[in-house]
DNA sequence: CGCTAGATTGACTGGTCAGTCAATCGCCCT
DNA sequence: AGGGCGATTGACTGACCAGTCAATCTAGCG
């Protein structure tokens, strides 16, 4: 009684969907978009229908996740609690889209967000917004007295990204067990520990 | 009147060099085997006479590097000095080497280091042997009861990994400025955050 | 019904490049 | 002188693959 227009099989979103399997099995360049298309069940020539390149199929698994991202780190930003709980909440954020799709978000670190040459050179821009939320987190506990003036706002940002990145790494890779307690273990224990190391200590 | 084999110009060493330079340039997939023997001004040919493939000379490039690390952090960990100078001295090393050659540890960093499919899987063995002393010296820090025993260590590891990669990306991509006081500054920084947020609190 | 337009197919093309190889060079030794 | 051998050359081959395109299919519509 509804839509007319959709068909009852998306393919497009099944294109979308193979390569994310494809993507994270073999790496990008590794893939032929053959494979793509053997992945989905379609046709090779379809995968042209829809995408422009495979290069525009990679940008759309990337842009459509990290534009929720960049909205979760901006309404944090908004809010009105303390800067440890909008680094908790930017943390936990990450941390959940990893346990609620491994696969895509192991594509989007591993060939975007820590491929500076490829992806992650095309991408800078929206990559450089999410540090900069963090930045300004960090910036506005300096101003409120918490956090020691000494650091960088700009250099805890990229520490902070550079070590949840090595840690959704780890798991991708097997160097460290990937459970859900250790998901949550790991959350508190970044936060907690970079939080501790830019407080200002006591009066002393 | 001294060593015969030894030619006056060493081919082997200048397609060494020219591969770090359009390595850098260009990253390791656009670079052609043919652009490294122009650049080093020797035959295509000749590449091939030296190494055994394109990727031979990569792996060659960085063993040769990762294996100094490995002995300055073995070096260090042997030590008689408190586990932050020993983290300290391995930061230091780190970003020696990038003064020292930052068109190689640019080139380590993005094509081995981080590329977790390519190199990064082949040589993961060694990465993670580097990763390990870090994990020990914080060990030794908890068994002397000078850092929080709830952190895991690995983990610490990861991070100190990941932060001080993240600061390379941040210098080769010009993300941040990278002056020699910005050098040291960032060394001092990631150190004493780094440990104010592993060392246990006073007595409360 | 036929018509149109988008969906779908897969064979084919063009360009790229890693790696091979046969030929030549230059140095040293006898 | 001339033989031997590693160094050096660069044209060539074989494989691979992104992207094109003309043909076919399907569904709504008047």
């Amino acid at each position: 009684m509804t839509e007319a227009r959709v068909p009852a099989v998306d393919k497009r979103r099944a294109i979308l969907e193979a390569a994310i399997r494809v993507f994270a099995r073999q790496g990008y360049h590794a893939t032929r978009v053959s494979d793509i298309a053997d992945e989905a069940g379609v046709a090779y020539g379809l995968v042209y229908h829809y995408f422009r390149s495979k290069e525009a199929v990679m940008t759309e698994l990337f842009t459509e996740r990290w534009s929720l991202l960049l909205a979760a780190s901006d309404a944090l930003y908004e809010r009105d609690i303390p800067a440890r709980e909008k680094l908790d909440g930017i943390a936990g954020f990450i941390i959940d889209s990893y346990k609620h799709d491994p696969e895509l978000m192991k594509v989007i670190i591993i060939e975007v967000t820590r491929a500076a040459n490829s992806f992650g050179a095309t991408h800078l821009p929206e990559i450089r917004r999410a540090y900069d939320v963090v930045a300004k987190i960090v910036a506005d506990g300096q101003r409120e007295g918490l956090y020691r003036a000494e650091v960088d706002p700009d250099f805890v940002a990229m520490w902070f990204y550079g070590a949840i990145e090595q840690l959704l790494s780890g798991w991708v890779f097997g160097l460290m067990p990937a459970t859900d307690e250790e998901f949550d273990r790991a959350r508190v224990m970044v936060v907690e520990t970079l939080c501790l190391g830019l407080e200002r200590r006591g009066p002393g």
